[in-house]
DNA sequence: ATTATCTATAGATCTATAGATAATGC
DNA sequence: ATTATCTATAGATCTATAGATAATGC
């Protein structure tokens, strides 16, 4: 009695379950879109998940939200105390991960899970990107030298506005994904009114 | 032989499908969920829209877009020239209407229409959208007032932003979706920075 | 006669389960 | 014997169509 088989497959599995939950939502991703993304069929999923298409996406969804943190807090760490060059490695490691919508997880994909178990997912996803990024603000914001209303709201912000690169279909996209995120990112941080 | 069949009874039918379509999306709004917040059989809807499903979520985008073009450039032009009161009325008026998710809508929606309409509509929610904030960015960048990248760019950023006051659930909320607003265009017009 | 609705149901998916099968590991 | 996959199919939705019905308008 294993809890978890395979593993090389497995991980597949849910990168592959990940990058369409991510992107398109858990009502617009199919069983067999998955199945197919991993060269299988659908029913073989349940190998792996024997709770199904729910249990697959908030696998994958809690597993992503811990990897953001990780990867947030490790980023921010990385870039020497300075905020600027902190939230640009938010960016960096923002865009280099599958697009996030907390819109349509809170006021979709949500709606299809168990009640509790959707609470306890968005509270984890809340966590995991507003704390790291909310404690380099609360650094720069003791030292003087950023004001915001509020941390959270700041960084909930700034994740929404990053998001937005996502929004504009590749045709319309003449630079780098970095670098559109950027652009945003210093509009966010600078301002728009002249100083 | 008429071309639209009643009006009272379509009005709200098209209201309650946008406000549906409009916060879950294409794929998790079911022709069900629309006959129910109309009181109506699910088959009725066929009467309004021969087309069915995909019928109803252009014709209720399309009007959803032509109405945030109309109503953004009024709230911009009854705001007396000034830019900061500009982008305020702009983030009235978005928190008065149903959440936008283009995101959601770039990636999810228009993946389950046909290509060629699909491309129409994000061209026709790209300008309604982006047209009425980007002249107006665009003149106070002309008068000096402001430095921005891309007007477009941040017109866009600024949407995105505002929209995410939808992503906090209305328990965690203390103020009103408003007061919100304000802040986080507060800050994107400011800047985080000490000036 | 037309308009606005309903009931009943066909047809198309989608998720999930049962059971077979081939390969691998003891 | 276990692991990883497949085929086949049941069961549950969902969208869409057909045809009935009641109310209204000429």
């Amino acid at each position: 009695m294993k809890d978890t088989p395979n593993n090389e497959t497995r991980v597949r599995l849910l990168d592959a379950a990940e990058a369409l939950f991510s992107s398109r939502g858990y009502t617009s991703v199919r069983l067999r879109d998955i199945a197919a993304a991993v060269d299988m069929r659908h029913a073989s999923l349940y190998y792996y998940a024997p709770g199904g298409k729910a249990q697959l996406y908030i696998e994958v969804m809690e597993r992503s939200m811990q990897r953001h943190r990780i990867g947030l807090e490790a980023a921010i760490r990385n870039a020497g105390g300075d905020l600027r060059a902190e939230i640009y490695a938010v960016v960096d490691w923002l865009v280099a991960q599958p697009p996030l919508d907390i819109n349509r997880m809170n006021n979709a994909d949500m709606h299809e899970l168990n009640a509790e178990q959707a609470r306890k997912l968005m509270e984890l996803s809340y966590d995991s990107l507003r704390l790291p990024i909310g404690e380099a603000l609360a650094r720069a914001a003791a030292a003087g030298q950023i004001t915001v209303p509020d941390v959270d709201l700041a960084a909930m912000g700034l994740i929404a506005l990053i998001q937005s690169v996502h929004a504009i279909p590749p045709a319309y996209r003449s630079v780098s994904l970095a670098a559109l995120g950027h652009q945003l990112a210093a509009m966010l941080m600078d301002g728009w009114f002249r100083r």
